[in-house]
DNA sequence: GCCGCGTTTGTAGGATCGTAACAACAGTAT
DNA sequence: ATACTGTTGTTACGATCCTACAAACGCGGC
């Protein structure tokens, strides 16, 4: 078996199928249609567990049935799998969270514990920075040397919160950076302080008025982590300390 | 737990989470946030538990953590917390049939073999349905008694078929299926034969050209089963049986 | 000491995986 | 006609893995 098809059976396996049915599926789209013999030909499930297999994916609607002798079965399209597949998703989804969202209790005072949380994963720090960026309502400080963690999202939320008319100032030392925000109107672009280490894990920092900081770093299994905070004596505590830190070293 | 919440939680599990790990979830939510006892005093989710199960919750990135003593977890936002699952599980659906579209056979000339296949459940019916509908080119008969398995994608491609030319007959004795396509340009709209038994249990009829044919009967535990032919001799013969009928009936 | 926190280890139970046996049936040779 | 051969679909049964669940442990603060 090749690497290729362990990956696409984990995938499956991943969506919810069992690892005998990711094989029946695939096995199906390789023959076009088979009995449960053909199928067992050329796969390492044994043919006589084929046929509750097929079975439990013909009830997902991954594949059709031939009443005949022997059963023949047939897969669908991949275009309508995925529909299958994605409608069954969506529809858990909401089962799910409807319940969720009712028994939400509503955050009392806009974060007023001192709490400063982590968060792992590239994709995770970006909806954080994102969601922090959104809060601001006079000033933003953003700061990352690399230009990928300036992604579209985060691009957008910039120029908004600017022409929403927050003070938006993004530092960084990297030309391909400075040069994304040269054309968006009400965001000043800067270069880090000099005395700054500029250290090659770092990853990027944001500022939200007084009270709203993340601050990530590179490495680890993760590829990125932060930690940020939002509205709390830590945060308005830590961000004079870091702009204090620039204030001396410019006199 | 109320109904509702282990209605929520099978859905969860569904979407490919332990029953701990929505337990927590569900819980954090409640909570807004809090620490592994909050969570062990609100649930049936043993304390020492708590720790793994939220460890795999901040992988997934529905949860972040605070490094303190003791941890304190948070829950991310609803909204986030579906964005989440919907990328990953659009990643894993692109690995899955990335592969499957690769090895995918193309079927040669047609369904050329004699083959009846049958589908189960009213969604399924549906989109083969349309697929039948769409490789119509010269006449489609489209019956049913019941307005429901009118779907929009169906009356879709009724209306786009017809428009392309292919002469399209509606046949249906409720006024509601009629009604539906009083509107429509290029459908004709009869009347069943009268010597046909209106069988209570009786679905829906598609005929595409003189070689796809659809039946469908209600009943059953999947509510709506059909089987269908396209491009056989069977379907062939089958149509003329039944368009026969038809002709003696007239006469 | 005492208590709560976080970690570790161990034990059932369930679902999947994998093997094997079985009756029913079709085709062939005797 | 009978026996033999091979296939099909069904069922049963261990092996294995993961989750659910329980208990014990080391640690630090009061």
């Amino acid at each position: 078996m090749s690497g290729d098809e362990t990956a696409a059976i984990d995938a499956f396996e991943q969506l919810g199928l069992t690892s005998y049915e990711a094989k029946v599926f695939i096995a199906l789209h390789r023959l076009s249609a088979g009995t449960a013999r053909d199928i067992a030909d050329i796969t390492d499930v044994p043919r006589s567990q084929v046929y509750s297999v097929a079975e439990s994916l013909e009830d997902r609607g991954l594949l059709e049935v031939q009443q005949s002798n022997p059963i023949r079965y047939r897969p669908v399209s991949v275009e309508e799998a995925r529909e299958t597949l994605r409608s069954q998703f969506e529809r858990e989804q909401e089962r799910a969270f409807e319940y969720v969202a009712a028994v939400e209790r509503e955050p009392e005072g806009e974060e007023t514990r001192e709490d400063i949380w982590t968060v792992r994963g590239r994709d995770r720090v970006d909806d954080r920075t994102v969601d922090i960026l959104s809060q601001a309502e006079q000033r933003i400080v953003f700061g990352t040397r690399l230009p990928e963690f300036v992604t579209p999202p985060i691009e957008r939320t910039l120029a908004e919160r600017a022409a929403a008319g927050v003070s938006v100032s993004v530092v960084s030392g990297r030309d391909a950076v400075r040069e994304q925000f040269a054309a968006v109107d009400g965001v000043t672009i800067e270069r880090p302080p000099a005395h700054r280490t500029d250290d090659q894990r770092s990853g990027r920092i944001v500022i939200a008025d007084d009270d709203g900081i993340l601050l990530s770093v590179r490495g680890g299994a993760d590829g990125e982590t932060a930690i940020w905070s939002s509205g709390s004596l830590f945060a308005s505590v830590l961000i004079q300390l870091i702009e204090a830190s620039d204030e001396l070293a410019v006199e």
